[in-house]
DNA sequence: TAGTGGTCTAGACCACATT
DNA sequence: ATGTGGTCTAGACCACTAC
């Protein structure tokens, strides 16, 4: 690791001040994007780390923390530290505010209604930064809960990150340990876009509810660790029984 | 400060284990609490309160960034450490993240249509944990955004912590900062429950669409740092030409 | 019992804002 | 020039887990 963080007064016109603790950061950020640890696989101790990196015990802390904080790392005390998972637990947790209005959260089984390679549709392309020459797939689903089907799923990802995919026997539930386990595309960032619509004749149908009936729509870009945007996901749901939840502090 | 949080073995049926830090991050909110600093004032430095709290100065250092995460204390290199105060530019980005679709994101101005002293409604006597016999003050607004209007609120306060708030001659756009200065009430953590429904007669007049065009609905409960909650707030909104934003990691 | 992360301390120095 | 928070280090010890 070098230490010139501190030399900005030699350098006056060079990088601005970057904190050593963030350099670490950046650099296991990048250590754990190009696989040197396995998923599951334990890091090196605080000391080991700090040894490798010539700095101190007290600077790999600090930005192992903050990797903590950012849900790349995972640290159990007496066990050590490890690259955070898409479980299915965590996914109900981090990844769907969807919850109901009475009773515990549970997570929607799903089936599989369309998987196909496609033409990018412009608005996928726009928000995935793809050209107008890459394909995607395209997976749409729909999910129950308590017997009751409440989401329906239009998913596309582009084919250069997901080869194969169209070719899968078995579509899980949980996409985002699938993703990372299968395809090595950990999602680390979600950004939804929420807004109520009226449900279509084809909607309707397939969620058992009258046309123009309101249903709450998210535009999700879902993007990893490295900042490839990989998928693009637009859901309709029934919030009769359900709401998003957001908390804000 | 009291040190004995590391005396556990002392005393195995005792209260679990508790860092020092968090038991001065516990101290200082309560202070915040009881008013001990005013608004806009700067607090002690580190090396003040660790003399008055017999703590070292890295001690206070970490309870006082752990408050700052939680957005209860705001810290400036080379200025000093102030309480969060609710400003009309962080009203924006902290607790309104509905955002247009296209351009950027402005602070909708509002009229009030209603405002009175009202029976409790028993969702919002539920939510806010209110007895029976506790009235509300009922708050209703219009907002709108480059002359289109676009949100109506439905404002419940509890009588209790908000006296003469019915006599206010002029009720300003940002409600937080208001409740902050003026009732002493700092909102420090909402809960939006976020449904799509279909817009009243009433509503549709008055947001100049159709009846049974598609409004997201927010039902939000808002709390303050002692844990009082102060506001139950129902938001109708157009979502045509803008969306909840809802960043997940 | 050994090894991990978590806490606490003390001290030196840097970056930033204000006076 | 002064005072604030921010960074970095080194070392001691505590709490938790696994063996």
């Amino acid at each position: 690791m070098n230490k010139t963080a501190f030399k900005n007064k030699f350098s006056p016109n060079g990088p601005s001040f970057q904190p050593l603790y963030k350099q670490v950061e950046d650099h296991v950020r990048q250590l754990i994007i190009e696989q040197r640890w396995k998923l599951g696989e334990v890091l090196p101790n605080e000391f080991k780390l700090a040894e490798e990196f010539n700095v101190s015990q007290g600077t790999v802390r600090k930005a192992l923390n903050c990797l903590t904080e950012a849900n790349v790392l995972e640290r159990k005390q007496g066990v050590g530290t490890f690259i955070s998972e898409h479980t299915e637990k965590n996914a109900l947790y981090r990844f769907f505010p969807l919850v109901p209005d009475e009773g515990e959260t549970e997570l929607p089984s799903s089936e599989v209604l369309s998987l196909s390679i496609q033409i990018t549709p412009k608005k996928v392309a726009e928000d995935l930064h793809l050209k107008a020459n890459e394909e995607v797939i395209y997976l749409a689903r729909k999910r129950e809960v308590k017997g009751e089907i409440c989401i329906l799923e239009d998913i596309y990802l582009p084919v250069k990150y997901f080869k194969g995919f169209v070719d899968e026997p078995e579509i899980p539930d949980t996409l985002y340990h699938f993703y990372q386990t299968k395809y090595l595309h950990s999602v680390q960032e979600t950004s939804d876009k929420i807004k109520a619509v009226l449900a279509s004749t084809e909607d309707a149908k397939l969620l058992g509810i009258n046309e123009n009936d309101p249903l709450l729509m998210f535009t999700r870009v879902a993007k990893t660790l490295d900042g490839k945007l990989i998928e693009y996901r637009q859901t309709r749901c029934r919030s009769d029984n359900y709401h998003y939840l957001v908390n804000l502090n």
